[in-house]
DNA sequence: ACGTTACACGTTACAAGATAACATTTCAGC
DNA sequence: GCTGAAATGTTATCTTGTAACGTGTAACGT
């Protein structure tokens, strides 16, 4: 279910969108606006939306829109990263912090949902160095946490 | 494709399997001849396995078992930490360092599909300090790095 | 203007991954 | 032997993701 809720206030969303805007034009890429109404769906949630709600959400008169429409648009705003997939939820988001094209951090809350994108400064680059001590070479590293959030510990 | 390869020696994987023995028995856990045989699965593949490449090794004249056998042989050996998901993969691996319950870190090299398990030293407390003073509190953190690994790096 | 190419998008069909619900077996403890 | 809990078997279904091919459209060189 697509929620009511808004995790961003109306000008982050639009800040969010025009950085999105700006970032297509330098790369010669182009935000159409299925790609954009997407990310604007992405922006919306309250936390991770599943592929087939975003469908859903999408679809008009005629059903449902088909898979590979969602799909396609999502691959897009993640090659951009623009968009980020949270594998351990099957599940995706608008990004918060400006295309992290490499590598992502989040903090999932076990209770609200929600999934908070985290710069955690020096925890990736003490992974690149122990692991190229090891002789594997990082291109890319996904974080994934699990636990309470803030509100939730306030709450409990 | 379930291979012939052998990611351990004859030797390291019957400590696996030993060391899984006594873990199970320390908790009050049966190993049984089910969970035995897919920990041993895991434990020969060279690289991280399927659901259901593992459904088909299992079968016998009669085909091969259903989802549930081996969906619940892996929740079990998870929920032991003798077993972990790698969730960019959607595939299983056996714990390589020992039950690892709550936090897992791999290492997958984008050109042979092997991961490595690995000890991150500092880089989970990093995070795990760095998310605290948001207010989240972590329980559980998954690390997925792709990358090359030190034998295809030497190949290339 | 015309064909060509590249790209986005539509549509159908299917593959892959996972779980719900209920039946059956097994075996320890009474 | 009976009973209850845990493990396993079985059927059906659900969720998630792709392959393959067709259609529309705008830029480009001729
Ligand atoms: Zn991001
Ligand atoms: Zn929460
Ligand atoms: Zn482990
Ligand atoms: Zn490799």
């Amino acid at each position: 279910m697509i929620g009511m809720t808004h995790a961003h206030t109306a000008m982050e969303r639009s800040r969010l969108v025009a950085e999105a805007e700006r970032l297509c034009a330098e790369r010669g890429e182009s935000l159409t606006p299925l790609r954009r109404r997407v990310l604007e769906l992405l922006i919306e949630q309250p936390g991770p939306a599943k592929a087939y709600d975003l469908l859903a959400a999408l679809g008009s008169e005629a059903g449902p829109a088909k898979p590979p429409t969602i799909y396609r648009a999502l691959e897009f705003l993640m090659r951009l990263g623009l968009a980020h997939r949270i594998e351990s939820l099957n599940a995706f988001v608008a990004c918060d912090v400006g295309a992290c094209a490499r590598s992502t951090i989040f903090l999932i809350c076990d209770n609200c949902g929600r999934a908070e994108e985290f710069d955690a400064g020096h925890a990736l680059v003490d992974l690149g160095e122990a692991a190229a001590k090891d002789g594997f070479e990082i291109r890319r590293t996904m974080i994934e946490a699990t636990g309470l959030c803030a509100d939730c510990r306030k709450a409990a």
